[in-house]
DNA sequence: CGAGGTGATGTGACTTGGTAACATCACGCT
DNA sequence: AGCGTGATGTTACCAAGTCACATCACCTCG
């Protein structure tokens, strides 16, 4: 993932290929690196099976009288919570590198609907119905997004949780305002 | 495009080769079909750039006091206008061969994506900030994207604009028991 | 009527993403 | 010493996508 990176960053992602990857990340090949990721895009996103993953036990676990935006709001506080200050450095270079590359972005916006869809389907356990249980989702993935981006551009040391708290306050004052 | 959601239905997308596609199509080649056609999944969301031009302008041509989501609104008339009758069937298509790719359902997401973004362009012009652009007009395409589900689901011959004043009120009415 | 231009198509060669079958190697266990 | 097992490499292959060049139909203008 690392050598992916820093090649994608030096090169742009179209003019990287994947045996490059593979031989920067210690003289591999491609069929080692098709092991380890179902696609070249993959090995940006790898591992987001997990987030979905926290993002659903969260609102599961939340106790019964909550609103659904609280329960979403809890669920970002456990994501959140995962993500260390030293990743920040490194999300910062993949804003920019998805930035650069509309395929990317589409992936990007796949993996953003899978959380949603994650968030959804534990609302749904907890008895929420639809449309609340998507837009309380939508909204929590867009807060996360909003925050992530904050907090890669950020230089002060607060914690992605703080700005995605922020983010969720920001959108729910929004919402009264659209008429 | 009628050739390639064919193949698409008869044997998957996975399995069906752009050869195939331009071959039906008329005894036509690889070569004609990407002069056509960006990559293989474009051939089912090609006309988009068009519904992005009418949601923006349909925004931008709203008399000033407007909230935003009366604009979004009626971006979403305008845009639901330009669907006839006659497109249901096809669009009932589409949506069952998407459902079965992820590769398409990547696509499709990609392209709701960009949809918001020409609907919060549009926003930002009549001075509407964020993050009220950005939720009004994710919240106009969820209408949207419910409403073609409905009306491709549908058997009698209500348009598709009445689902999508339907989808919009409906998550109006949500918002207010988010919490 | 014929010459040249234009647009759509075909051909062939190429790169790369992605898959599959089989071989190899290192390691740990018994 | 021998046996799995997991990670890797090799080779061959298919299909997506690109590119340069050729062809053909059709239209227009002198």
């Amino acid at each position: 993932m690392r050598a992916a990176i820093d090649l994608f960053a030096e090169q742009g992602y179209d003019a990287t290929t994947v045996n490059e990857i593979a031989e920067r990340a210690g003289g591999l090949t491609k069929t080692t690196f098709f092991r380890h990721f179902a696609d070249k895009r993959e090995v940006l996103f790898a591992g987001q099976e997990l987030h979905s993953r926290v993002l659903a036990e969260a609102i599961e676990a939340m106790p019964e009288p909550a609103s659904p935006l609280e329960a979403v709001a809890a669920a970002l506080d456990a994501l959140t919570a995962t993500f260390a200050e030293d990743r920040r450095e490194m999300g910062r270079r993949l804003r920019t590198v998805i930035d650069k590359s509309m395929e990317l972005q589409e992936r990007a916006a796949f993996k953003r609907s899978v959380l949603a869809e994650a968030m959804v389907g534990a609302l749904h356990e907890r008895g929420v119905g639809d449309p609340s249980a998507s837009l309380a989702a939508e909204l929590g993935v867009r807060a996360f997004h909003g925050a992530f981006a904050r907090w890669t551009d950020s230089a002060d040391g607060r914690a992605l949780g703080e700005f995605a708290r922020e983010e969720l306050a920001g959108i729910r004052a929004a919402i009264s305002e659209l008429g």
